[in-house]
DNA sequence: GTCTATAGGCAGATAGAC
DNA sequence: GTCTATCTGCCTATAGAC
């Protein structure tokens, strides 16, 4: 009752701008487009958020901290290191599916011209994401749910600017098949043979 | 002599256009930046391209061209598919050596709030990039040289979209290595056994 | 073709009433 | 906290002299 979580106007404020960040970029949309989304002014909308500078750091800090905790979510909910990686590229195709692009990939696109407070944010939600592929690629290999050669942090990478890339042209055709066939192929990378156990791996065997 | 093949103001407006549309994006450059660096004044950047909207169609249909002419150069120099993908992978490391993104994926990222006629040139871009891929694709797996499962489209979308993404990301983080990394592995994926030559194609085996 | 001058609009941001 | 009113500056674009 003291805190009914209810939906403050700066949670509002941030739920159109990161809607239109996605869409159309930092450099894209202005206060007067939340305004009018949002029925207010744009005065109103500085008394939450002073420039649009401290906006931007305030959306990709809450994108990221709910990222991490939808990572954490995943890692909760236990199972196989091919489970978290389908749940990880589950979360970027539910942002494409809202014709939407990854608000940090659009945001990296425009890194040059960012403020750098948002530098800074963006470079930290990366970083976020690395270290937990990083985490379930190495897991998942020792457990031997998962092959591949490379370093994992080299691997997390891979990952990362593939379903970035893939969103990034996805959404320019209007087209979740163009992802969907990139994240199959990224995570069929994986895991090199699922019905028949052994391909022919002759001295590249792991020891038993 | 009668062609002295000279710069002329419009190739030069488009020079300084690009530079700041690869590195700014369309929404993150004005008139006033190009009339600045060139040493002109806005009202003569009108003169060759009306609009911006005109100037951003003129920008995308010029780097087409001149990406198709380089696949020409690529194929006119013949060699194995391995040797043509090494040498599309390096048209995009020479784009982000000069610490710019792809235009191409800078505006795939701004789409939606893109002209019209510049959506249009932007998507003939990437279906020539698809094209060409597919083929050498193709051909190179018909000869043996690579290997893969796909349909050739569906890996030169693989292709083009992990590319952009690399290159989104190591822009951002400015290091080279971010992008050589994927390329690598990109490349690496192709040719599952360089020196060993069979690798056990058993019920997959092409007819001879 | 390039210039000066300027139009007309929208950007981010502030002051002060309520 | 939200409003009206306003400021300043930059944006794309045009008119017309040279």
């Amino acid at each position: 009752m003291s805190e009914p979580r209810r939906i403050d106007a700066a949670e509002r404020i941030l739920d159109t701008a990161q809607q239109l960040a996605q869409t159309c970029g930092f450099n894209g949309f202005s206060y007067a487009d939340i305004a009018l989304q949002l029925g207010v002014t744009k005065a109103s909308l500085h008394y939450h958020f002073p420039s649009k500078a401290e906006l931007g750091r305030a959306l990709i800090a809450r994108y990221r901290e709910r990222f991490v905790e939808a990572l954490a979510a995943i890692d909760h909910r236990g199972g196989k290191a091919t489970g978290k990686l389908r749940s990880y590229v589950k979360l970027y195709h539910e942002v494409m599916h809202l014709d939407r692009m990854c608000l940090c990939g659009m945001f990296a696109a425009e890194y040059a011209t960012l403020p750098p407070a948002m530098q800074e944010e963006l470079r930290r939600f990366f970083d976020a994401n690395e270290l937990w592929l990083s985490g379930v690629l190495e897991r998942g290999r020792s457990a031997r749910e998962i092959a591949f050669r490379d370093p994992p942090r080299e691997r997390a990478r891979v990952l990362v600017g593939t379903l970035e890339g893939a969103m990034l042209l996805a959404r320019a055709y209007g087209d979740d098949k163009r992802f969907q066939c990139v994240a199959r192929h990224l995570l069929a990378e994986l895991t090199p043979a699922p019905p028949a156990p052994p391909p022919a791996a002759s001295r590249t065997a792991p020891p038993s």
